[in-house]
RNA sequence: GGCCCCUUGGUCAAGCGGUUAAGACGCGACCCUCUCAAGGUCGAAUCAUGGGUUCGAUUCCCGUAGGGGUCACCA
């Protein structure tokens, strides 16, 4: 009769260390009083999903403000998954947004921290043991099934309206025995390792999710698999050891995890470890034809983070309506407080919601317009120059090519109580001041109907247009050129609309309109006053000989 | 289908047994020394449903409906 140690030795013959040896490897972290361990765990795709972004942007806060520890864990045990460069990707993409790790690898050629590896695939020497602790006590063992004889008991489960999975009278490779394990183990039999589950689907359990609140479910009785056949262990093992050696002490994750919550506390149960406290964080989700739906990646462009890099979105506007929808608190918050950080915020899991929230693209809109105001002219002149050397040259030649100009243009209006507010993409900026360019101002005066006294305008610019002048002097002295062509101020004019030509609204309406091509503007006065007099009194020759 | 979770205006939401049920976005109206963008004022709009418990339920309990999640050698 072979033991379950012999058995254990025979699975893995390489295996020499034990659990033990890796406790004293890791121990406890020496941190203070209620600092929160936390960790992002992405597959290496390459990709960000908004949510993951979510999710990370709120845990590092977490980690942050309790002075704990906010860690990089690669997931790559699934080998088709993964993808070169991955990990590059999601380190660059997330750093755009200010998300970084103080632990595993912080940037392209730098790694951190005592609890590593932090990369799972380096892990397996680590999982072996694990498993092999397992085995050797009876609570796990080989199963033999193929994928068709699993599919099989499915269909049969199915057909007898039974509870899907592998348990009870159902995990057949369960009951047999040593001898004949080993035997097929040395046949060559291919298999997979699943653990003997304790569980009793009968009895009922509870937990506190600090985000949840409280949960409670039947016990896990499925003889899950926790190594697979390449020698790499699932999801659900991997989080066992990975989060309890690297001492994580909250598990933030979506709440698509819930349901795996019973699995996960029975296999902190069977190695006699504390589990972590668990944050499910429910998802971003989109409204289609009426219904609600987690946003998709392959749905929906705007799941990915890189879509708002692409759209010209203001990386910390997308992270500081992330918090609004993280706590309510926040927007207040962060409205009341000119100058801070998104991730000053002080969050509390109690405060996040249980549904899915959904993502609401007019609210981003307005706080990136909140956001373009609150910056400096010289913020949003960088990021304009960013954006378009990403993705319109053309633009970033001419608007980079007087940086002062430029500035000073994105400055109009800005600097008083209530900014300007015009802006909510850094890829607004083409539409919003080309006019202000040469090279790109076109004579293309598209209101053929509207009425301009050019000869008015050739003697306003070329007799009285000061542009030393402050803004009363230049209203006051256009008011008094008024006169000369009876245009009277706005309230004589309503007063007495049939006496007068118009009033200096209307010259100052025509003027904008010749020299932007627009009806609407930021400041006449300061766009003038950036053209100066020569290049105005262009504007207008050229407008009366192309009208 | 089994198991789990969720449900306040169009959206994000406050509320935690007694409130005229906050606030924000969006929407509408009006006001505003040059137009817009803003800003100001006002307005329309919400407790899924049926039973309990209670002097009193948006708040607590149960059912119903609707929604979401999950049932892989994927995470």
């Amino acid at each position: 009769m072979m033991t379950d140690k012999e058995l254990a030795d025979l699975i893995f013959p390489n295996i020499t260390k034990t659990v033990e040896d890796y406790e004293k490897m890791y121990p406890e972290r020496n941190l203070p009083e209620g600092a929160i361990v936390t960790r992002y765990a992405p597959s290496p795709t390459g990709y960000i999903h908004i949510g993951a972004l979510y999710q990370s942007f709120v845990s590092q806060a977490f980690a942050r403000q309790t002075n704990g520890i906010f860690f990089l864990r690669v997931e790559d045990t699934d080998t088709k998954r993964t993808i070169d460069n991955g990990i590059h990707h999601i380190i660059n993409g997330l750093k755009e947004y200010n998300v970084t790790f103080d632990e595993g690898q912080i940037d392209d050629d730098n790694y951190k921290g005592d609890y590593g590896p932090y990369v799972q695939s380096e892990r397996k020497e680590i999982y072996q043991t694990f498993v092999k602790h397992l085995l050797e006590r009876g609570l796990a063992y080989p199963c033999f099934c193929s994928p068709e004889e699993l599919d099989a008991i499915r269909a049969k489960q199915e057909k007898l309206k039974a509870r899907i999975g592998y348990y009870g009278p159902w995990a057949t490779c369960r009951n047999l025995s040593n001898d004949q394990r080993a035997e097929r183990i040395k046949n060559g039999d291919p298999f997979i390792i699943r653990l003997k589950s304790p569980g009793n689907f009968n009895n009922k359990k509870t937990l506190v999710d600090a985000i949840k609140g409280k949960l409670s479910f039947p016990e896990n009785d499925m003889d899950l698999v926790i190594c697979k056949s390449d020698g790499l262990p699932t999801y659900h093992f991997a989080h066992l050891v990975d989060d309890h050696l690297m001492r994580t002490t909250h598990v933030i994750r979506g709440d698509e995890w819930v349901a795996s919550l019973p699995i996960h506390v029975q296999l902190f149960e069977v190695f006699g470890f504390n589990p972590p406290t668990y944050c499910h964080i429910a998802p971003i989700a989109k409204m289609e034809d009426g219904k609600v739906r987690k946003i998709s990646k392959r749905k929906d462009p705007e799941a990915a983070t890189s879509y708002y890099h692409e759209l010209g979105v203001p990386l910390e506007a997308v992270k500081l309506y992330l918090g609004t929808l993280a706590n309510s608190g926040f927007e207040p918050w962060y409205t009341s407080n000119p100058a801070v950080k998104a991730e000053e915020y002080v969050f509390e899991f109690s405060k996040m919601s249980k549904s899915p929230a959904i993502f609401d693209l007019d609210k981003l809109n307005f706080i990136c317009k909140e956001y373009m105001a609150k910056i400096s002219a010289k913020e949003v002149y960088e990021g304009i120059a960013g954006y378009f050397k990403e993705f319109d040259n053309d633009f970033y030649e001419i608007f980079t090519k007087d940086p002062e100009y430029s500035t000073a243009f994105l400055n109009i209006e800005r600097e008083q109580k209530k900014p300007r507010k015009d802006l909510a993409y850094y890829s607004d900026a083409k539409k919003e001041m080309w006019y202000m360019f040469d090279e790109l101002f076109t004579n293309s005066w598209e209101d053929k109907e509207y009425k301009v006294d050019v000869e008015m305008l050739k003697d306003y610019v070329a007799n009285y247009y000061d542009s030393t002048k402050t803004q009363q002097e230049w209203f006051d002295d256009m008011a008094e050129f008024g006169k000369k062509y009876n245009y009277a101020t706005t309230k004589e004019y309503k007063a007495n609309p049939d006496a007068f030509a118009g009033s200096i609204g209307n010259i100052c309406e025509m003027l904008r309109y010749v020299v932007t091509t627009k009806h609407q503007s930021p400041s006449l006065y300061d766009i003038l006053k950036l053209l100066g007099k020569e290049r105005i009194l262009n504007r207008v020759e050229n407008f009366a000989s192309n009208i």
